[in-house]
DNA sequence: TTGAAAGCGCTACCAT
DNA sequence: ATGGTAGCGCTTTCAA
């Protein structure tokens, strides 16, 4: 059961490795009749090429890491569907890290990536530049970040256009006559998460009803965390009529939190979610979203990340998708008084 | 900025590249002294071993593969996490593999692992047993089945214990009062969903109560499927008044049948789920369902792979866990008349 | 157009 | 206890 090597094709054939070597990789240099018999032999043999041999000497793997914050989160499993839809028929093999948020997590990922030498990794949700990726990028392993711009550097980004998500729920809960809209926003200091709350500022103070204070709130991405920041507000002299979570999970800490003080939805708070994963459509939920394209997110990223594998010296790029709205039952006007 | 290779440590300790390879490996051959010479080395040297030169010499990679029918499904999302809890502390890489449970998908997938030289390969809800499984068993590469049995040959299975389950669901309702017990179940002819019917039809029939024409239902796993089958169930002349679907998924289906329907859950239909997912525990949701021990399935299944890993020579092992039951407010006593 | 041979970085054997 | 060296399977000059 000893593994067919390119030697037992050449022998066959009756040529040597390297003729072996050529025709297999279709280059031209060999001659269409060489070709055939070669593709005939390794047919008849079952040989494949081993990507271990072939890596340690090209420095080409086939392989791409994908560095994720939190696998569990339905979210984050339609992007790496999205990834792999474009990776997996090219016939590279996706190495899928979780990190559950941890930086040092993530640091150890991409250093154990780039040791296993990796043509390119995904960088998705990641938190900030560390030295794995700057060594990365001094290695010339090309890196896309995706949904979170990690600060700085040489790195291709696919983002949404997040002051029109949040502008889209805005004029949504506005238009029904809430005034006291507040916010939870993701909790660590990404690009994406501010971005969002400038737009929120800037859309309410636009209109003359500036946020009060305590109508913000940062918190982690855990369905509790949310629970625990909607308590909190509830509190408030004058809470919020309307809620805007920055993710599905968070809507429904939300709704947590609602029911433990037995307050309705939509009728005591209207409640916006983002991201519109199949939970929000669930008829018990009927959440009011702003909808991510998830999976297209995840084929850009990975688009992104071919082209600069098949050719490192091109720049990097930025793609920004567009969000869209989808109304259910978790909005309704503000009651009166 | 070319790699630090181990022919630099050598030089720089003034060994032989021999002495630094076994001096890393902590080869007991080596002396303390030298050992501690060789470290310091390599640390100044910022040297690290490339798992590819290692691979192609010695055919370990130190990544194991892990196929899974659906990525997106949190049931098995939580499963990979109990995974790499172990396997990623001991410095393996896993390769995740996405099959959407179609077979040719698996079947690549298993293929591209071995040409990839994995230590060992998970197969988490594999359909049955293929040319590429049993040429992974050809090969030495120790495979484990997690959740779904494959059928026959060598591999290690990792499951629960399914009749047990289905009793828990089973005397649950019976205890409310419920005669009529619909069950939805999995499609595919696979282990754990036979299994379960058998202890479904044998507990009603102990209890002279056999199920009626109708009253099973095989369902692929998604939303849309057992919605499909639970509106059929309910056109039945007699229809089921408690519903056992054995996944949470699947009950999530049924509650949108009902919701359809205009019917109540749980004044109109009882139902019990299986896997207790976060989606179960929301406050919208509340599903009475069997727990399923996700993190610890991954685990064991990544300690028997890991054992076999160290030693081919070990027979195969089962590990069949218990489930757990929780009940929520989908379940209640069936309605007078 | 094809072949011979070097070498990617490592480990395992055999010497010393 | 340490060193020399072959060779894992492949690609890539360079020569023929």
């Amino acid at each position: 059961m000893a593994r067919v090597t390119i030697r037992d094709v050449a022998k066959r054939v009756g040529v040597s490795e390297a003729t072996v070597s050529n025709a297999l990789a279709d280059k031209p240099i060999v001659t269409a009749e060489t070709k055939a018999r070669v593709r005939q032999a390794a047919e008849e043999l079952g040989y494949h090429i081993s990507p271990i041999a072939r890596a340690l000497r090209t420095g080409q793997t086939g392989t791409v890491g994908i560095v994720v914050s939190n696998l569990a989160n339905p979210f984050y499993a339609d992007i790496l569907l999205g990834i792999s839809s474009v990776l997996t028929p090219l016939g590279y093999q996706t190495i899928i890290c979780n990190t559950e948020s941890r930086a040092e997590l993530q640091e150890w990922h991409v250093t154990h990536l780039l040791r296993h030498m990796v043509d390119g990794i995904v960088l998705l949700s990641y938190s900030s530049e560390t030295k794995a990726t700057t060594r990365a990028l001094a290695a010339g392993v090309p890196l896309v970040a995706l949904w979170r711009r990690p600060g700085g550097s040489e790195v291709s980004f696919v983002g949404m256009d997040d002051p029109v998500a949040m502008r889209l729920a805005l004029e949504h809960l506005w238009s029904l006559g809430h005034r006291r809209i507040g916010l939870l926003r993701a909790h660590a200091a990404s690009s994406p998460s501010e971005a969002r709350q400038n737009a929120y500022t800037e859309y309410l103070t636009g209109r003359g009803a500036p946020p009060l204070p305590g109508m913000v709130a940062g918190v982690d991405l855990s369905i509790e965390g949310s629970r625990d920041a909607t308590l909190q507000m509830l509190d408030l002299p004058a809470p919020p009529t309307a809620l805007i979570a920055t993710s599905d999970l968070m809507a429904l800490g939300v709704t947590m939190a609602l029911a433990e003080r037995g307050l309705a939805m939509p009728a005591d708070m209207s409640v916006v979610g983002f991201e519109d994963t199949f939970i929000a459509g669930l008829p018990q939920i009927q959440l009011t979203a702003v909808s991510v394209p998830r999976r297209e997110l995840g084929i850009h990223a990975a688009e992104l990340l071919l082209e600069r594998i098949a050719d490192s010296s091109l720049p990097v790029r930025d793609v920004v998708l567009q969000p869209g709205f989808r109304i259910r039952s978790s909005t309704a006007p503000p009651q009166a008084g």
